[in-house]
DNA sequence: GTCGTACTTCGATATTCGTCGAACATCGAA
DNA sequence: TTCGATGTTCGACGAATATCGAAGTACGAC
């Protein structure tokens, strides 16, 4: 289907087990480091570049969306995703935060420009 | 088995999906919830009342200690465990902070002694 | 309207995971 | 040494999950 808009959870009602569980993934943790590097806010669905089927993109786009990980927008025919790292901030305080922090072996070798030089080098 | 001294992963091997993993589960948040609100900062095994099988438990104590949460430390016949949290801070700075921190529906109403009156009420 | 692009959902498959009871191993006590 | 207590491991099971390709749906362009 196209993109319709699709449902976004009241953070309130978002489980910290949800969270932590759409994180727990290599794919999906390195969808929000990201989308956390990118200098713009947005990613344009179309430019996540990842090695697996676009299917499987979309089934861990839609994890994120519903642990309340991640906003995606319409337009047209196309879809924009973006981090709800403010409001994940006001219910979760420093989680998303540490977890970008943290150095380990999930990079974000990432294509087709948002990937910000700085922050992979240091 | 009786308590055999169990391997304890080096922290710095630890990747943090891995201790998201870990923590990304009901019965496993609890238990280090339930470690973190004790005033002794140790908890004997056989004192962890949950209402699942004693080989579960085993289990789920198993992966929290390959992912470095926990501690387990043996005397005798018994086991005691702990929360490495001094140095899950050193490895994943905030990270364990923000997770007991957080207010969600995954309480710790474990009987037998450890669970502190103030923390559980706030 | 027809076609092509852009995502999503469906159905199938393979793997992982949580769970249990039973069997086992180790230690202390009798 | 025999017994009981204490955890751990094994084997089996159902449920959940990551993955794919194919089919479907909505939208823009022509």
């Amino acid at each position: 289907m196209a993109p319709r808009e699709h449902p976004h959870p009241d953070l309130h009602e978002v489980e910290l087990v949800t969270v932590l569980a759409a994180l727990a993934e290599p794919t999906r943790l390195r969808i929000v480091r990201m989308l956390a590097a990118m200098e713009e806010r947005e990613r344009a669905w179309k430019d996540i570049d990842l090695p697996i089927a676009r299917s499987t993109l979309s089934h861990h786009l839609k994890i994120l969306r519903n642990a309340g990980l991640l906003w995606s927008r319409t337009e047209g025919t196309r879809c924009f995703v973006s981090l709800r790292d403010k409001e994940m901030e006001g219910r979760f305080p420093g989680l998303l935060e540490c977890v970008l922090a943290c150095q380990d072996s999930v990079d974000v070798p990432m294509a087709k420009g948002g990937v910000r030089e700085d922050r992979a080098a240091s």
